[in-house]
DNA sequence: ACTTCTATTACAGTCACTGTATTATCTACT
DNA sequence: AGTAGATAATACAGTGACTGTAATAGAAGT
């Protein structure tokens, strides 16, 4: 759940990930369904990210080896190593989708919006679409589970927001004409994101606490504007010291 | 350079990490001065974490295997793995020390004063007492170059930094009452943290870039000042998109 | 010298991940 | 339909970080 969407989402199948044979297998002819053909590689690879997330769904993500998510998909360990470049990527599938559309929301700005604004927009949209039907909050459920129980999937997520804010950074930096030693793009960006990183992890706390499904967006937009009305009011005037 | 006392401090040696051993070899009778004897342990150690640096600097974290600096120090591999329980303790030493001593000037802080501002406090009180000789400033730049060339490395830092978050966050959730889903402690605490980043990143460059040794202190300084300011005061007035 | 720790080693193994060469399978073209 | 050419999957062999356990060597104290 690096990005709110795959909550909502079938979770990351779309597309290959190597990005060497990102040309190679284009749309051909038939216009591709949902539901549709999809090539022997595409069935493959939903095969064994969907068995791998019934077997960490079970056992935990680290007690799952490779090995055994190959033999009960029917391939070879190979096989997965060449669809997925590490065993994390088999949760979190590819999503250069998130980075594009909020560096967009952001590049688009209109005259007089702060950079916090537009991410604030972004997100709020996001969220607020959010939608819930039995399938996804058990999808949902079962990932939160999943990366909650699993230091390695956290760090990878962390990396993951750090590119986010990395590619925000450099965004902003270039917009404000700020020398590389200007820190504030940086701080910018990554407060942007903290907000985000906060968001999803409220949202997963509320789904795994049985939250029922209308409440959580509210949740999560509760969540959303708490965080950037502090950072856009400023930090200085949060926990300070009282007497007593 | 996961603490900025670390630039101007031997580096990592001072006592066992694993904590289970923490109680075991205290200080005994003898007062142990910096050069002092040392228990076979202690030195063990201390060779380890120096030869692996030399190896590191000669081609790279990634390029050096741990059966390689094990041979070089003249140990099995196992040793290497008693003594550091992962190739990336090699390079950060044991540092609770930057946690224990940030939360206790957060918790210190005279009334009136917000976390921010504590968090100021406390950070320009360090980078402010950063010295440099030919020594120090050789083996800063040294770590500067090996982690600035290894993703693991990197990676394994912002897992540093996020425990100190998560250790400062707990902290002002207690502090403000707050209950667990309010997003503002966490904001907060990564933020702050953030720009102790920033400033490790900016000394780092101007490390690598060749700077002389005291203009450093000045540029930590400036980039801790300029960061803090800016979360201070609020993002909404930065990045502001102007017509044009 | 003898016991008692503790540090180190020997050894055997697990698991993620890589590279290469080969076979199966699928697609397109005649 | 049949076949060439791509593409997916496999077999195989390896690297490298890391673990556990039992045996040995070294330092310290009685």
């Amino acid at each position: 759940m690096a990005d709110p969407r795959e909550q909502a989402a079938p979770a990351a199948q779309q597309g290959a990930q190597q990005g060497a044979q990102r040309q190679s297998p284009p749309q051909q002819g038939a216009p591709q369904r949902q539901e549709a053909p999809a090539t022997r590689k595409e069935r493959t690879r939903r095969r064994l990210a969907e068995t791998a997330t019934r077997l960490f769904t079970e056992r935990g993500f680290d007690l799952v080896t490779v090995a055994e998510i190959a033999e009960a998909a029917g391939v070879t360990e190979k096989t997965v190593f060449n669809h997925f470049k590490a065993k994390e990527d088999l949760v979190y599938g590819d999503d250069d989708a998130f980075e594009t559309a909020l560096l967009d929301c952001v590049r688009a700005r209109p005259e007089g919006e702060s950079a916090l604004g537009a991410v604030r927009r972004f997100l709020l949209d996001r969220y607020g679409r959010m939608a819930f039907d039995a399938d996804r909050r058990g999808r949902a459920q079962a990932l939160a589970a999943i990366v909650t129980g699993s230091p390695t999937l956290q760090a990878r997520e962390r990396r993951i927001h750090a590119r986010y804010a990395d590619a925000l950074c450099e965004l902003i930096t270039a917009e404000e004409h700020a020398d590389p030693t200007d820190i504030r793009p940086r701080i910018t960006a990554e407060a942007l994101l903290t907000v985000h990183r906060g968001s999803i992890a409220s949202v997963r706390a509320a789904i795994l606490a049985g939250v029922p499904d209308d409440e959580l967006p509210g949740r999560a937009i509760t969540t959303l504007r708490t965080g950037l009305d502090l950072l856009a009011h400023g930090l200085d005037d949060y926990a300070v010291r009282t007497g007593g």
